[in-house]
DNA sequence: CTCGGTGCAAAACGTTTGCACGCGA
DNA sequence: TCGCGTGCAAACGTTTTGCACCGAG
């Protein structure tokens, strides 16, 4: 899914739950599509500071924006350790993530084996699964 | 592993590092031993108000007793929204977790073949695994 | 016109730190 | 005795909230 579409589906749930389209949702939605590293609010905030200094947001609206985001399923969250929470858009296909303790570097996998097995474990448990996330923690090949 | 064989664990590492053997510590560890959910540093904290009332601890203690049991290794952290870090004792075995985005429940498995693989991912990326979280997020069966 | 969204600043929250004191080694 | 660990309170960074105003529908 690519930019534009994505903000065609932002409208389109804007719309159908009788709120606003603002500027500010978009462009918060926008920096993250066009990311490809995972952002915190800040993050987002000084980025829009920088990408559109004629826009004047507050970091309340961005960590608004990014509430509103994620509860319509259009980002993610990952957060671990008290770095805080960071986001990234869902048009990235599915993944999960190696983060290095040290340098706090994200590479992102994918293993359909795994996959499979968790919704199988889900299954097992009686759980209806909205979301996971799998984290491995250690150290990248710099830093060891 | 049982909560005197770890106590005594603890007493051997502090004596190898050269540090100080406190009635804080010992009652923060024995407190995640005995404890069948995970706890933040706020749950420890009352825990301790309640089970030691003569006790005098601050919370701050508590934080750093927790810091220091973590890097040992005793206890692990685990980190999900915005809920903050939760701990539980090593003396567990290996598990990940499935919870409860309506009522918070944690629910914990073990699958031998998502471990191997994670494990095979780490290398594949030159990473050296201290510890990994897997966590499934969604409804469980009462709150569906 | 309405009322949801915004910017701002203040508040709240969880966590960390500086300091003087107390206690374990 | 020495210096690590502690309790307290203040500081910190991040996130949320109250409020008056603004602007999309």
């Amino acid at each position: 899914m690519n930019t534009e579409e994505t903000i065609e589906e932002l409208k389109k749930i804007v719309k159908q739950k009788g709120l606003k389209y603002t500027e500010q949702r978009e462009i918060v939605l926008n920096i993250l599509l066009n990311a490809d590293e995972h952002l915190s609010a800040e993050d987002v905030y000084n980025k829009i500071k920088e990408q559109f200094p004629d826009t004047n947001i507050g970091i309340a609206t961005v960590y608004r924006a990014l509430s509103f985001l994620e509860e319509v399923d259009l980002i993610t969250s990952i957060a671990f350790g008290t770095d805080g929470k960071k986001y990234e858009s869902n048009s990235k296909s599915h993944h999960d993530h190696l983060i290095c303790t040290n340098c706090g570097k994200i590479v992102e996998f994918l293993d359909e084996e795994i996959e499979k097995r968790q919704d199988r474990i889900a299954k097992k448990n009686k759980f209806k699964i909205t979301s996971h996330s799998m984290q491995l923690h250690g150290l990248c090949e710099e830093c060891q």
